[in-house]
RNA sequence: GCGCAGGUGGCAGAGUGGUCAAUUGCAACUGGCUGUAAACCAGUCGCCCUAUGGGCUACGGGGGUUCAAAUCCCUCCCUGCGCA
């Protein structure tokens, strides 16, 4: 049922069109993939992820689901998909990515670029501004990643195996394998660690898959398991690294094997085309490629130009309900004093519902005067505008 | 008219002789946000300068006590409540 096909390729570039099938449906790729972690798009309505932003799937993440409500009942809700009322493709991001932001980044102004903070220890990625082992919330080990629930401080161990489980049961369309991403400028001994034992998990991750495929969960289904799996590759910002993974996880995908790939991890800020045109040269043609947590427009730029696929980002709603907006003009801070008597749209070559009808004046206000509607509004449009963004690089890739 | 309470930076509201250019909150201004601990976080917020330091003007107005006053005294103005 899964499939993946290429349409076209660019002539200069590792870059292509193409179409995922999933159960749910069809991906044209390249395609940007909101976030909805905890089964919703933040401050929007499915029916608005669908129609107004016209985004062709969504991505949920694991250790939130599991947390809450908890997989079970998602798989008693009939998956994902139904329980959320999104009929198109689902993805769930394994929980790996949470060892990251809850563990050595926990508390530090970290992201999957930012420098290193100079209170991580980055040989052992221990917090050496506290030796305080409990104040982080995700301990790893080669077995697994102790969890410390962000709802209310309680423990969970996941590894590779449960956290195949849980997506099974959440039941979205294309599944990730647990992996450790390491913080960005992580000394290169660790980068190392982190991706030798994310390909350990790999491993485990596509046993455990092939077994849970042969066994039928009870709750969401009775038929045969139609999840595809996708092997994470890691590597850092080492060429030698990150083509090794690439490798690596590839070899473990012939028939049988991993579905399509995500790559993850941290990368250069001025330079995420180079990192992942290593991993897209490394990688089969034939499976697609999911570019991990990316991005702002010019990465996206750079990275459909070096074979990516399909991407996931916080950056369009966060952004929104912090108050800022994307542009052709650049990024826009609603809350700027520039805009309060702005009446013209948002964005003068945006096509969005929000552009069409609401001025700068008014998003300013309902941004300043912290009106839910804000992030509604300004989620519609940062989401309609990434996802064209992609859109329209697919529409050159084809025309040539 | 008498009595009581009070007048502090855009607002609210601390401070009640020196450590006060003045706590805190809000507002304002600016920046950040990339597999969501995020409808969040950070900085600035009297004026000026040769700016991890210095100068000036400030706590209703005026005057005074003191080495030193937003803080004490006198007086005037204003606000609220009560009584006439």
């Amino acid at each position: 049922m899964f499939k993946f096909t290429v349409q076209a390729k660019m002539k200069n570039g590792l870059g292509r069109a193409g179409v995922i099938e999933t159960p749910h449906g069809k991906i044209n790729t390249p395609a940007f993939i909101p976030v909805g972690t905890k089964a919703t798009v933040k401050s929007l309505t499915s029916e608005i992820v669908r129609d107004q932003v016209g985004a062709q799937a969504v991505l949920a993440n694991t250790y939130h689901l599991y947390l809450q409500p908890g997989h079970e009942v998602i798989a008693q809700a009939g998956g994902l998909g139904k329980f959320m009322d999104w009929p198109g493709p689902t993805f769930t991001d394994s929980g790996g990515f949470q060892a990251f932001s809850l563990g050595p980044a926990l508390g530090k102004s970290l992201g999957k670029f930012n420098p290193i903070s100079k209170d991580v220890d980055t040989l052992s990625m221990k917090s050496a501004a506290s030796d305080d082992e409990n104040r982080l919330r995700a301990k790893i080990t080669d077995d697994g990643v102790e969890f410390r629930s962000v709802l209310d401080g309680s423990t969970h161990y996941f590894t590779p195996e449960k956290s195949i489980e849980i997506q099974h049961q959440i039941g979205a369309d294309i599944i990730f394998a647990f992996d450790e991403c390491a913080v960005p400028d992580a000394a290169y001994e660790y980068q190392k660690v982190a991706m030798n034992r994310t390909h350990a998990w790999a491993k485990r991750c596509l046993t455990a898959h092939k077994a849970g495929s042969a066994n039928t969960t009870p709750g969401i289904s009775d038929a045969p398991r139609e999840q595809a799996l996708f092997g994470i590759i890691q590597g850092g910002r080492h060429e030698d690294l990150r083509r090794e993974s690439a490798r690596t996880v590839a070899a473990g995908s012939p028939a049988g094997g991993f579905d399509g790939f995500g790559i993850g991890g941290s990368f250069d800020k001025n330079d995420v085309g180079t990192a992942v045109r290593w991993v897209a040269e490394e990688l089969p043609e034939d499976k697609p490629r999911h570019l991990l947590g990316i991005g702002e427009p010019d990465d996206l730029t750079a990275a459909i130009e070096n074979g990516m696929d399909t991407f996931d980002c916080v950056a369009p709603t966060r952004m929104a309900r912090n108050g800022s907006a994307y542009s052709s003009e650049g990024r826009l801070n609603l809350s700027n004093a520039q805009f309060v008597r702005d009446f013209g749209p948002l964005d003068p070559k945006c096509d969005c519902h929000v552009c069409r009808n609401y001025t700068r004046a008014y998003l300013a206000h309902l941004v300043r005067s912290k009106e839910m509607l804000s992030a509604t509004l300004l989620s519609i449009h940062n989401l309609f505008f990434i996802v064209n963004l992609v859109e329209k690089a697919r529409q050159a890739i084809i025309l040539g």
